[in-house]
DNA sequence: CGCTTTTGACCCGCGC
DNA sequence: GCGCGGGTCAAAAGCG
């Protein structure tokens, strides 16, 4: 009986949830709840931006004070003090530019997390617009939709608040989404132990195994850290752990935790030549608002998921076209190479982050292969690989420009050192 | 106290 | 049918 609950929770959960998919990926989230530029307006150009209340305004990218003060270097005196007083005064001076330093820098995080924010929700936006137009009529021009994203970009900011309230996208396939059958039976619906059989049977239709076996995207991602697991905002269940077969390191299984029926997993392994590259694996979907943090990285690789699910409709070329928009949506955040590749059962998004460079992210490259799951036209070969080197980052010079900074500093820094922080990891 | 981690047992799909 | 290997459970141990 015991297994019997379970499973009908498990069930209730997928029900439950409106049926999103997604993924979290680093970025403490923590509390700054300092006070943000109070009266002082950002003296930043606000993209359309909107900054609601500050307390709900809490990031997970932590720019470091040091570079912020580098660039403003503080008031240096070397000359020795020839009167306690000179020297008071010297210590004031600095101490006041340290406060302003500081103010600053939190104003600049701040508003970067708006940023952030914002760009998320417009992120989803644009990528739930472009699976519709997909949907629709196939192949269509997708100058449309950027337009109407940019427009977007402009007045949105509904859900560009605090916690991100909206979900996030569903990548499922076309054929999986236009059906929007409710329920999905997990692949998790499968339980063992023991014997109850007196349960109902499984009554399964056959779109509902179709279904099943298109499954959830998955997403890994590899970064440099030395922490035994990257804080992602989420909290995490340790639930198992296994040695892999040709692998000295263990592998690590996680249970998101932050809701009652998150039925999100990951694995985390260590790579095994390299000790320092970890490699976190995602699979599910989360039925319960993301921190702004993880919802960046969620954003980012459900949209690549999205976009070559959805451009496989039209062909690869769409895809590989850099001046895709979609492409050049996803870049931007994650300056890293994203690989997405379809050919398993599911398809799988992977978010390579080992090879970050510290400046800026002219270099990000996105390599897609991989084909639809099931796509009647297209043969089923191990598919096309399509390099793109994107030029990315167009759009905002600033947003993103900032965005990208902080992210690769932070990774840079953090993620080498090994200091991920463990945020869950308690 | 409520939570997470630990850890051996167990389940299950798959290839032989 | 059997063994294997990946994945999961759950009881007990830890921890703040
Ligand atoms: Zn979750």
């Amino acid at each position: 009986m015991e297994e019997d609950s379970r499973r009908g929770r498990s069930l209730e959960l997928s029900g439950s949830a409106g049926v999103v998919d997604e993924m979290d990926f680093f970025a403490k989230a923590e509390k700054e709840r300092a006070r943000p530029a109070s009266a002082t307006d950002h003296g930043v150009p606000h993209l359309g931006l909107k900054k609601e209340d500050p307390a709900a305004v809490n990031i997970g990218f932590q720019l470091f004070p040091e570079t912020l003060e580098r660039d403003h270097p503080t008031v240096q005196q070397q000359s020795p003090p020839d009167e306690d007083n000179d020297a008071k005064r010297v210590v004031e001076a600095m101490q006041a530019e340290l406060a302003r330093t500081n103010e600053e820098n939190r104003r600049l995080k701040n508003m970067l997390s708006d940023a952030t924010n914002n760009y998320n929700a417009l992120h989803v936006h644009l990528i739930r617009l472009m699976q519709q137009r997909n949907l629709s009529d196939g192949n269509t021009q997708f100058h449309e939709v950027t337009s109407e994203a940019d427009e977007r970009r402009e007045e949105g900011d509904e859900e560009g608040g605090a916690v991100v309230p909206l979900q996030f996208i569903d990548l499922r396939p076309a054929s999986v989404v236009d059906e929007e059958s409710h329920s999905i039976t997990d692949e998790g619906t499968r339980r063992r132990r023991s014997s109850s059989p007196a349960d109902q049977p499984p009554s399964k239709s056959s779109e509902q195994e179709h279904e099943a076996s298109t499954r959830k995207a998955r997403v890994s991602v590899r970064a440099r850290s030395s922490a035994p697991m990257i804080g992602d905002g989420c909290h995490w269940r340790k639930y198992g752990q296994k040695m892999a077969k040709g692998n000295p390191c263990p592998r690590a299984y996680y249970r998101c935790t932050m809701a009652a029926g998150c039925p999100v997993r990951k694995q985390v392994q260590r790579c095994a030549e390299d000790r320092s590259v970890l490699i976190t694996n995602y699979e599910g979907t989360h039925n319960h608002p993301l921190p702004p943090a993880a919802m960046a990285m969620a954003s980012t690789t459900s949209a690549a998921a999205a976009m070559l699910l959805s451009g496989s409709t039209s062909s690869s070329e769409g895809v590989t076209n850099p001046s895709n928009p979609l492409a050049r949506a996803i870049m931007p955040s994650s300056s890293g190479v994203v690989t997405v590749s379809a050919s398993a059962p599911f398809p799988t998004v992977t978010l390579d982050l080992t090879r970050t460079s510290g400046p800026l992210p002219a270099s990000s490259s996105t390599r897609v292969f991989g084909q639809p799951p099931h796509n009647q036209s297209k043969p089923q070969s191990v598919a096309d690989t399509v390099s793109v080197a994107t030029a990315a980052m167009v759009a905002d010079p600033n947003f993103t420009a900032a965005l990208a900074a902080a992210i690769s500093s932070m990774m840079g820094r953090k993620g080498d050192g090994g200091t991920h922080q463990t945020s869950d990891s308690k």
